[in-house]
DNA sequence: ATTGACACCTAGGAAAGTCAGGTATATATG
DNA sequence: CATATATACCTGACTTTCCTAGGTGTCAAT
């Protein structure tokens, strides 16, 4: 898109990795679904998806990961947030918040 | 990302021309101006996206162009919504206030 | 015993945006 | 007059992100 600050639109999803995250630590499968119910239902990430962008993150240094096991006694990937994540994260809020207000203030535009 | 409606995230270039083209013929050099102005310098549309979206929303059918002088008399692609553009357009606006409202749904929640 | 939910992963392709180039005309500046 | 700047259009190569469509393995329920 165009944006001054390249960080939305393709980076939405990690918006919203990284809030879910920052309610404490998650595990992949459980974030994809967390997202769609308070989302009631609108986002549904896909796992090819999911993955991947769990990766970008850990890469990027904004997640660790551990393996540990789930109440159902499996193994499981859990995310948490690094402190550099937890930064990142409020500046993509902050980004979002005006990147929205500016496509809002395209909208309200009168024909 | 990640969308049940795929239209955003990327789409969001594609509603903020129509917006833009809805309110008169525009060319251009001119709509990139305009979203610049109108959103306060937040996006700033480089022309080797511009372009493409254009010939993109032409192809969809949403936009009809037409040659025609500036008031400068100078030669320029004026840009117009069709039927099916003004159509899409409300489309495109119901689904970005959806899409804006999950995603605040999901920053709201608390810690 | 098989199905379905859980939980992870990747490869290939499509779409969109950026960067960096290009053309041409009109106006302003030295 | 020459050159620079703003206007106005365009494209190709590259990158990133997402989706589709596969794959593995475990646990619970039928």
């Amino acid at each position: 898109m165009t944006q001054s600050k390249p960080e939305f639109l393709k980076g939405a999803l990690d918006l919203l990795i990284l809030k879910v995250v920052a309610l404490g630590p998650i595990h992949g499968y459980a974030i994809s679904q967390r997202i769609q119910q308070i989302s009631r239902d609108y986002f549904q990430v896909q796992q090819g998806t999911l993955y991947p962008a769990l990766h970008r993150l850990e890469n990027r240094g904004w997640l660790g990961a551990e393996w540990r096991d789930t109440d159902t006694g499996r193994e499981a990937k859990f995310y948490s947030l690094t402190k550099k994540g937890r930064k990142h994260l409020e500046a993509e809020m902050a980004s979002w918040a005006q990147m929205s207000n500016a496509v809002a203030l395209i909208l309200r535009t009168a024909e």
